[in-house]
DNA sequence: GTATTATATTCCTTGACATGTATATTCCTG
DNA sequence: CAGGAATATACATGTCAAGGAATATAATAC
């Protein structure tokens, strides 16, 4: 598994972690939310366990997992060298639209084609 | 393929999205900079173009390929959910730091190098 | 035309991972 | 203590994608 990208690139454990973002909740909880069968669940919490997106704290014979944040400010700044990019794509974008035709309410007004 | 995800989640693709960046490359250029074989140059494209990452211009036999931000922009709007959990899960962090410590250089000045 | 450059595609092999089923472990309750 | 709930692990299996090697396609140069 090893980086961070491939393991939210599974579809349940992005499900889980967008699930953990309101608060934290034991396994059984997650397996009836996502209606996932629970060795499924358990799976996927180790590998975002591992990988640091989770941390658990034990509860009885229960487990409760809460989000931890770190891994995803990683992808974060990944993120970040393209943030310069695309504000400048959309700019010229909304320019060239402003220049085709006027219907874009962007800012104030704008002419006919 | 599919998703957004699973087509960052390959290390040569995240590569070849970052050298996109400062600008437009041929297959060639790529295949130099980031010392792969061509084949997987183009597979690597393949999947990107498919999925939206980059568009491609033909110039004679050379194809240049540019960024398009809207997969990425996609993948950023994902992340938008944790940004609120994190920035508390931070500010938590410092109060918890700097109660037991002072020496956290997060504006002006700093202490030991 | 042929040769050459640039890129794409096909085929094959291999390895990783997601899933299901079954079972193990741990803790609680009576 | 037995029984049951909650969670983790083991094993077997199927799928799928990445990589390499060879080849195809396309444009250019001579």
């Amino acid at each position: 598994m090893e980086s961070v990208f491939e393991v939210i690139a599974e579809p349940n454990r992005r499900a889980i972690l967008s699930l953990l973002v309101s608060s934290e909740r034991s396994v059984g909880e997650i397996e009836r939310r996502l209606r996932m069968p629970q060795p499924a669940v358990s799976k996927h919490l180790r590998v975002l366990r591992e990988a640091g997106f989770v941390e658990s704290t034990v509860d009885a014979q229960r487990r409760l997992y809460r989000l931890n944040p770190e891994p995803l400010q990683e992808l974060d700044a990944w993120l970040a060298q393209f943030r310069r990019f695309w504000s400048a794509h959309v700019d010229a974008l909304e320019r060239h639209l402003d220049r085709m035709d006027s219907s874009t309410p962007t800012r104030k007004k704008a002419k006919k084609q």
